[in-house]
DNA sequence: ATAACTTAACAGCTGTAATTGTCAACTCAC
DNA sequence: GTGAGTTGACAATTACAGCTGTTAAGTTAT
């Protein structure tokens, strides 16, 4: 059994590409096709492994986060796509604290943190206010 | 015959409130139920005189960009809502500059301008970047 | 007191954005 | 080379936001 990750004693963590479409499609409760049709809209950038995609745990929250926005709040895509050109996502979002520990597109600063190499993300963030608040204690 | 305007020697600018609900709505070409409904959204704050709504020429001209946003940009009302307190409006329509010259809620500047008393908007957009860019010359 | 307007509050209509459905062609693991 | 799952590109469906229509009651001007 051979698994996409090459590293050597590679932790798990939210942004590793774990699911394949079909996987997350089945996760998020939606059709596939609605995936693609957000990633043609640039609103989510899951990685790619040839010429599958592949979600990570933080690709699904942020998915959730955005039908949330659709649904809930009533946004278009259009409007969420020029929202994020103002203010990070979890700003917009404006989760209650306690879905906030929850969501860990949170944890990320600045804009469309999702298009953002997860590596440089990830060093990044220690310095975000938003990290650094939760995790103080 | 009476007018609303008390003032002595009062020049007409853009700020009156010209129009009421009727001639509003047949300037838009919309029915006067829409514009109770973006008041009601918080979008526009007509002037009132007694109970009756009047609308500036700025007003007119706001709505016409509201209208652009929803049916040209295909923003949803909420999504709109929520775009305003992040950016003002001449930011979210992007307006190109030949209608920027006609579109007068560019000349003033902050958040929600048409929901400032007229008075205080026109005094503090003398110094307003935008105005100041568009009145150079 | 009449006419021409307004108001708020109900419900009904309609266009279309968001989503789903289907297809043939392809990758890849075993 | 078979099966399970993917890809992109067509179209069909549907849920609902935005808008309109109608009503009865209230102003205001003449």
């Amino acid at each position: 059994m051979q698994t996409i990750f090459t590293g050597e004693n590679m932790q798990i963590n939210e942004n590793m590409p774990l699911y394949p479409m079909g996987v997350a499609a089945r996760l998020l409760d939606v059709h596939p096709r609605t995936l693609r049709i957000y990633e043609d809209e640039g609103l989510i950038k899951p990685f790619r492994h040839g010429g599958k995609r592949m979600f990570s745990q933080n690709d699904i929250k942020w998915i959730q986060c955005l039908r949330k926005l659709i649904h809930d709040e009533n946004l278009s895509i259009q409007g969420i796509k020029m929202l994020l050109e103002y203010a990070p996502c979890w700003k917009i979002k404006n989760c209650p604290s306690q879905e906030r520990i929850n969501c860990s597109v949170l944890k990320y600063k600045g804009k469309k943190c999702w298009e953002l190499t997860r590596r440089s993300c990830e060093k990044s963030c220690k310095n975000c206010e938003i990290y650094l608040k939760e995790n103080k204690e």
